[in-house]
DNA sequence: ACCAGCATACCGACTGGTCGGTCAAGAAGA
DNA sequence: TCTTCTTGACCGACCAGTCGGTATGCTGGT
C-alpha cells in the first residue's frame, strides 16, 4: 500500500489509468486490447484485474475523474461573485479551459459513451444531466432577470454550447497556435453574445 | 439483373449499406460484427464480401454518401439568393435539418472517424475541410461586409457551430416534442445573432 | 432453336488469429 | 505465517476475411 511519499514512481493503479486514458483517446475504446494497457504501464494483466473488475470499469473510472472535477469547478462558477452573464461567461470559459488541458479525458467521454455496460451508462448520464442542469439554471436565471434572450429555450442554449465543448478534441491542437484560454474567451464571448438582446 | 420496377425489394447492396448504418449507429463500428450485419439484412457473408471489399469499405461508402449531400446542399445554400445573412441562416438551419433526418448517418460520422484506415480517413479528412471551408467563406463574406463582427475568427466561428451539430446526435431524439426545423431555426438564429453586432 | 462459354450473384463452412478474463503460484513485507 | 500485490500461462468465445462451390442468365456461333 503506497504510504506518502513512498514510491518515486506512481502508484500501479495510477499508471494503468494513465495508459489506458491516452490509449482509449488515440484509437479508441474498442480498438485497444487489455494487453496493450498493461504493457504501457509496465505491469501485466494479474495487476490490471486486481485494481479494476473489468475493461468496462477501467473506463468507468476515467469518466468519473472527468465527471467530478468538471461539477466541482462548474459549482464554483456558478456560486461564485458577480453578474449573471459574468458567471455564466466564465463558466464558460473556464469548461473550455479545462478540456483543452485534459483533451484525452474530453475525446473518451464524448466518443466513447456507448461502449459502457447498460447499467454503468445510466449512472454517468444521470451525473451529466446533473451537470447540465446546474448550467442550465445559470442561463434561465439571466433569462428570468431579463437580460438574456428568452426566445430560445435555456435547455436548447445548453446543448448547442456544449456541442461545442464536445468538439474541441476534434479539432483543437494543444501545439497549435491558439492556447486555451483564447479558445474559452472566444467561445464564451460567442455564447454570450447569441444571449445578449440585439438592441 | 433487376430491370425497371422488376422488383418490390430493395437491391442486396443497399440493404447491407442501410442495415449496417442502423447497427453502426446504434452499437458503434468496432463493436458489430460482420455476421450481424449479414444476418439483419438477409444475406450471408458471401454476398456482402462480393459487394464490398471489406468491412472498413462498407464504413467508407456510408462516409462518402453524407459528405455528399452535405456538400450539396451547402453549395444550393451558399450560392443562391438573398444577403449573407439570409444564406448563412438558410444553410446552417439546413444542415440541422438534414443531420436530424439522418441520425444514424451523423452519428457515425462523428463517433466513428478514427476507425477508418489511415488512407481512408484522410480522403474523408479533406472533403470535410472543403465542406467546412465553405461554409468559413460565407461568414467570411460578411465579416468583409460590415455586417458580421469580427472579433472572432470566422475559422473558429465555423468550429463553434459545426460541434453543435456534431452533438446532436447525442441528445436529440426524433419522437421528442421538437422538430427538426424547429431545432434548425434555434440554433440558425443564436448563431446568426452572435455573429451580429450588438448595437 | 440450341448450346458452349463466361460473368454475375450469392452461399456457408472454415481458418488463423485476437480478445477479455481466470487462476494457481510466487514474492515480499509485517 | 498471513495478507497484499503481481506474474504469465491458459481458456473459451468470437471475429474478419477466404475459398470452393452453385445457380442463373446473357452472348454469339451454328
Amino acid at each position: 500500500m503506497a504510504r506518502l511519499g513512498t514510491s518515486v514512481e506512481e502508484p500501479v493503479r495510477q499508471r494503468l489509468l494513465s495508459a489506458a486514458t491516452r490509449l482509449f483517446a488515440d484509437k479508441g475504446f474498442e480498438s485497444t486490447s487489455v494487453q496493450e494497457i498493461v504493457a504501457a504501464a509496465g505491469v501485466t494483466k494479474g495487476a490490471m484485474y486486481h485494481y479494476f473488475d473489468s475493461k468496462d470499469d477501467l473506463l468507468h473510472e476515467i469518466y468519473g475523474r472527468v465527471l467530478r472535477m468538471q461539477m466541482d469547478r462548474l459549482r464554483h462558477f456558478a456560486d461564485g461573485e458577480g453578474t449573471v452573464a459574468e458567471r455564466l461567461h466564465a463558466a464558460a470559459a473556464d469548461v473550455i479551459n479545462t478540456t483543452v488541458d485534459n483533451l484525452d479525458d474530453s475525446k473518451i467521454f464524448f466518443r466513447s459513451n456507448h461502449q459502457l455496460a447498460p447499467d454503468t451508462r445510466k449512472v454517468v448520464r444521470a451525473e451529466r444531466r446533473r451537470y447540465h442542469e446546474r448550467f442550465r439554471d445559470l442561463v434561465l436565471e439571466g433569462q428570468q432577470l431579463g437580460v438574456f434572450n428568452t426566445d430560445v429555450p435555456a435547455e436548447m442554449v445548453v446543448d448547442f454550447f456544449f456541442g461545442s465543448v464536445h468538439h474541441l478534441g476534434t479539432w483543437y491542437h494543444p501545439d497549435g497556435p491558439l492556447t486555451g484560454s483564447e479558445v474559452g474567451r472566444y467561445f464564451a464571448d460567442l455564447l454570450l453574445r447569441s444571449l445578449t438582446p440585439a438592441s
